[in-house]
DNA sequence: ACCTGAACACCGTTCAAGT
DNA sequence: ACCTGAACACCGTTCAAGT
């Protein structure tokens, strides 16, 4: 006799929450509330995550995730780190308090390849395009930073507020993005 | 008769909760917590504050504070930049979660001094040394996301082992905000 | 394997009441 | 003016028990 298919799996979660903090934001997303929207009680979702940090480690991997698949230049690296840093910034717009989502939340915790193969496989797209794999991880880690502190700070309401009147939010992300990558020095390409 | 005098005022409140802060973590900061260690009841706090958010906006104003008057460098408006940098991150390295604070709190709201005024005290240091107002606003503005950024990501535990055996978080956060800084390009200045 | 019911130890905040 | 006591409407998480 046909046993029930389970109502959740882990995606459920994470697209269920998303919707949440689409709704009610980040500080509205509870583990009742998810729970209730999914038809169920509480203590469900925690067969299908550990804890609600690792939801939000999730929902921040799924984030970053858009973001790569958004970044395609093949050209140069430059080109490729401007287009990272601005597909970035759209996926932090692009989710309800994203920006401090993914500055609040940990990464999810390492399934432990080893050192050598994270870092290849993330420097990857920027060593194909001639990085060193030192340089590579060192200027993604630049932009990253950047793009995630200007949607930090882009997302602020005072701050915004504060500035919106005197500032062009675009204008001035894409002139520091530009003076970010274009200030990088490559160093001499080992042989 | 000696009347009683009050047990708290708001700079208190402020300094125990970065000593909480410091003890427990952002997420063990709770108002019935420092509370008690103020000696008080929880509801004794809101008269002093009108609620947690607004003590967090305090604490994050208290952090920039320190930076900007930590960075004293009068020779250039590079020079200047590069210092306030380096005095950003190390408050937010000052504080215990100092990053992931200042992401996810607001500022104090304004007491509103008209626009100009407040652009200009914030822009101060920066036209003092040469700047259009508008380009000490966009330039500053990165260089606080960015070092915001930096932070935050450094401080983000699992990230933080990620990359910690490939990536000098000192070396590649100078050479980053040296890439900024040196990418700035200013305009003619308007005679 | 997957979910419910009940419970534990907390939260932030309000509000009448005390002094 | 400044604080207490009691209460409201929540939390995240655990755990035995159901199916």
């Amino acid at each position: 006799m046909a046993r029930p298919k389970p109502m959740l799996d882990t995606a459920r979660l994470i697209s269920a929450a998303f919707q949440q903090i689409e709704e009610d934001g980040l500080d509205g997303l509870s583990m009742r509330r998810l729970a209730t929207r999914l038809g169920v009680q509480a203590p469900a979702l925690y067969w299908h995550v550990g804890d609600k940090a690792e939801l939000l480690a999730l929902m921040v991997r799924e984030i970053y995730r858009r973001a790569y698949d958004a970044a395609l230049s093949q050209s140069d690296w430059r080109a490729w780190l401007l287009d990272f840093g601005r597909a970035l910034r759209a996926a932090f717009a692009g989710c309800r308090d994203g920006a401090r989502l993914c500055a609040s939340a940990s990464l999810p915790k390492n399934r432990e390849p080893d050192v050598a193969a994270r870092a290849n496989s993330i420097a990857a797209p920027l060593i194909a395009l001639g990085l060193e794999q030192k340089e590579a991880l060192s200027f993604q880690a630049s932009v990253i930073s950047f793009t995630l502190g200007w949607a930090s700070f882009e997302a602020n309401g005072p701050m915004h507020d504060y500035l919106d009147e005197m500032l062009n939010f675009d204008e001035s992300f894409e002139a520091g993005l530009a003076a970010l990558v274009k200030g990088f020095t490559q160093g001499p390409p080992s042989p």
